[in-house]
DNA sequence: ACCTCTATAGTTAACGATTTCTATGCAAGC
DNA sequence: GCTTGCATAGAAATCGTTAACTATAGAGGT
């Protein structure tokens, strides 16, 4: 007779096998489907599977065969604007490729940051992706290697996305995009509409590897038009609307010389375009301004912000794809993915007559 | 002599019992504490744990013992501004639990969703916490009826976010927010600054439950100030900038007579705004224009947009919560959520002399 | 007729932990 | 001195599934 599962308890391949009179591996088999089952045995297991409501168990699935098919996700959180956009891209590629997402938040503590790493290696994701900038010190640098080690006795893959990558003969997959270069175009596009004073906002965290790489193409940018590079940085501590706009005031309030501002993220740029206009200057006729990333909100604010677009969603799914589909002992991957200048409303030709 | 593991294997209980020369029960009683141990037992125990590198293997402990500790998200997407704040409150509160959080996204595909449900059973979450707008159709509910019976008897739990109850005896965990309330709170706002000829931008999908409920509260509003509901609806069908746009051109070009806007969200109206300032019409001078959600976003238009707040991060802390911590036995749950009109400049008095 | 091969199905042992049950040694109570 | 009881530790069963063997019929070749 068939096994009668308790009230409560899911049905198992043992229920479906004794409500189909066959062994527990036909039933297996039926449902993986990679083995040869006649036609009949097949529509009995089939018709008690439906019956039962069997759902397999996915952590025995996961015990005995193929590991889990899962791939985790670490993020500082999820509703900055360019985060949201990678972790779509993540899950996206990963339900591509047949797993399933596991997402956790750090809010930026770097112990947070290392126990999850550590849940994931109990979990058995088969790749970590960490997101968000890190900063270059040499603890980091260790400490990242170390896990990148770890994570690969366990079979799984540390990725890195917007970090810098850790060292040649480290097994670990890193997915930039080329923050340097896309400062130094869009520093290029504000000289040649003739500005000469611009001011850079968003130094004042050395060792942050994303800022670090815009205020790089920045400089880069100066040198290469024979321009002595601006030391003239006002300091955004935080990157976010806050302190774009207080910066801004205190540079208006000291008198500085400018006639552009390139901030270096579009949220600080919200920030100083509400301090301009504040301050009765208009944007771009008085002074231009310019972000980086790119996000939604560029296209909301006013005017609308010419910015650098960096394909976020698509820098997640890269590194899905790249931590998945590597070639077996592949050790270090590397991959920096380009950006372009969206050219809107927020910057144009330098006032003639310098206005401050 | 210690079991060597083999390399590229990670190594397991038997592993550290064989190095610490104990048996795989008393590692496993270590790493539990929930068993008398000897301190000099527990000593060597923790010692070979830190040499061989070993993490617990998070499946056959879901197998052997107590659950998956994991609670499961499925979102339209994640890169809408409230769906990421729902997504971030399920996440902390999980977290807060000790679960993990996996995240799925439909795009909005009705058979993605069953398919993630069903994904979700193999998975044991302990939760599934269903976020967005559902249609109130006939076939939803019995679909979704089913579906929370089903997760019932594997022991999890169905959690519908923002979506309508299904009835007293569905066992489901539902969190709402005040739709209708939030709206009628904003529209007596504007009726007590004088407008008369309001239009409600955002209707066009009946059984959508979050426009139906904020068009419900518009009226109500209306009927409480012994105003005839209008029946003048601007049509949005969908719900994003463009056709808020739009939508305001066509009013605009049809000549029709109002002095404000109630957007249904956020979203439509910073579509309503640009349409509005290329009309060259001011705001709030000439057109005031309230929204709903209160996104990152409403402070950052121009003007500042006053609307309703809604709390989603706390939505889904809720609903985390009253999933994981209800009564056993407890079968229907149902939360409704305060929100609060927010006032900033989008909206003013009337303007003296009838200007459209 | 005999042997081999293939299609089909069942047995049994992993997988890696937890969780009863047992079992021992030693202190305390009578 | 003998039972009682507690602290400590191990053996074995269990969770639900897959994978590696075994086993049995017929089909087809010689």
């Amino acid at each position: 007779m068939a096994r009668q599962p308790a009230s409560g308890d899911r049905p198992t391949v043992k229920d479906v096998a004794a409500s189909s009179g066959v062994s527990a591996t036909t039933v297996s088999r039926v449902l993986a489907g990679n083995y040869p089952v006649s036609t009949a045995t097949r529509a009995r297991v089939m018709k008690a599977v439906r019956e039962l409501d069997y759902v397999i168990n996915a952590q025995a699935r996961a015990l005995g065969g193929g590991g889990t098919k899962t791939v985790a996700f670490i993020v500082h959180d999820l509703v900055g604007p360019s985060f949201a956009y990678v972790g779509q891209g993540v899950e996206q590629q990963a339900t591509a490729e047949g797993r399933l997402c596991l997402v956790c938040t750090t809010h930026g503590d770097p112990e947070r940051e290392l126990e999850l790493i550590e849940l994931m290696r109990e979990q058995q994701a088969e790749a970590v992706v960490l997101v968000g900038g890190g900063t270059n010190s040499r603890t980091y640098l260790e400490r990242m290697t170390q896990i990148a080690r770890a994570l690969d006795k366990s079979g799984s893959r540390l990725v890195l996305c917007g970090r810098p990558p850790l060292g040649p003969d480290v097994p670990a997959t890193v997915v930039e995009y080329d923050n340097e270069g896309g400062a130094y175009a869009i520093t290029s596009y504000l000289i040649s509409l003739g500005h000469r004073d611009i001011v850079f906002m968003g130094a004042g965290e050395p060792g942050h590897t994303t800022i670090d790489g815009r205020l790089r193409g920045f400089e880069r940018a100066h040198q290469a038009h024979q321009l002595s590079a601006p030391s003239q940085q006002a300091v955004a501590i935080t990157f976010d609307r806050q302190s774009g706009y207080r910066a801004t005031r205190d540079l208006l309030a000291a008198g500085r010389k400018f006639t552009a501002i390139f901030a270096a993220t579009d949220v600080v740029a919200s920030g100083v375009l509400v301090a301009l206009r504040e301050a009765g200057l208009r944007v771009p006729e008085d002074i231009s301004v310019v972000g980086y990333d790119d996000i939604p909100l560029a296209t909301d604010l006013t005017p609308m912000l010419t910015t650098v677009h960096v394909d976020y969603e698509e820098l997640g799914r890269t590194a899905v794809r790249h931590a998945l589909n590597r070639d077996r002992h592949a050790m270090s991957q590397h991959t920096v993915m380009g950006v372009h200048v969206v050219i809107r409303d927020s910057a144009g030709p330098l006032p003639k007559p310098a206005r401050r």
